[in-house]
DNA sequence: CTGTATCCTAAAGGATACTG
DNA sequence: CAGTATCCTTTAGGATACAG
């Protein structure tokens, strides 16, 4: 099947989940993208270095994020069994290629809050 | 204080407004994509055409997104004195932006969606 | 044709306290 | 160190009806 014209392949008929409603569903909420440029930056992450890094961000809400992430396979859990137990977060592949989009979104988000700074306000 | 590896600019010292979050704010909202790339698609278009473009949306849902766009700065609406009155909304300079961030999030949505293949209809 | 007005439900997120 | 458990408030989104 050719695509032609479709190039976003939003043109579905009848139901609503296409490849931009899969990536908004992920890069959406409030911290995914935040947790993954971390996951990007710093490599594998404990529960608390990440949530040092997010900054902001609460034990339930982090927890249920990496869950939602891990869900998604997006993020990789992986237990450490030293004493205490360590646990590492990371990216899968389609965590690290989320890269592009993230990237994409920061350059964007920095011209647009750049435009005439209403920050000032 | 070395900020190595800044470049997402989301090391912010305790308020989260960063560029990351101004842009899912917008791209995360589960129509608002949807919005952008059918008018970046089809240039202008008036409220109804509109709606046919994204398909599923509600009156309601699209108003209220339209609103929210418009105070983003995404979208410009114009309107043109006919009788009966009809309206055009287009994207400004900043929806025009979008695209690359509309276009990584279709590329990598495609791809994933595509990892094991569970939409084979 | 271009929207508003209600009403309602579900989901996201925050605050705080507590646990293995 | 790595989370859960509650409780609460806000917001997004859907259904339906009505209006300029």
């Amino acid at each position: 099947m050719d695509r032609t014209g479709d190039e976003y392949s939003v043109g579905n008929g009848g139901h609503d989940m296409g490849p931009l409603t899969a990536a908004a569903a992920i890069v959406g909420k409030k911290w995914h993208p935040r947790i993954v440029v971390e996951l990007l930056r710093d490599g594998p992450l404990g529960f608390n270095d990440l949530k040092e890094s997010v900054d902001g961000i609460s034990d339930k809400v982090l927890s249920e994020s990496l869950d939602d992430l891990q869900e998604r396979d997006i993020v990789h859990r992986t237990v450490i069994d030293d004493k205490p137990v360590r646990v590492e977060y990371s990216l899968t592949e389609w965590g690290e290629e989320l890269e592009q989009v993230v990237t994409a979104m920061d350059e964007w988000g920095t011209r647009y809050l750049d435009r005439t700074d209403e920050s000032a306000e």
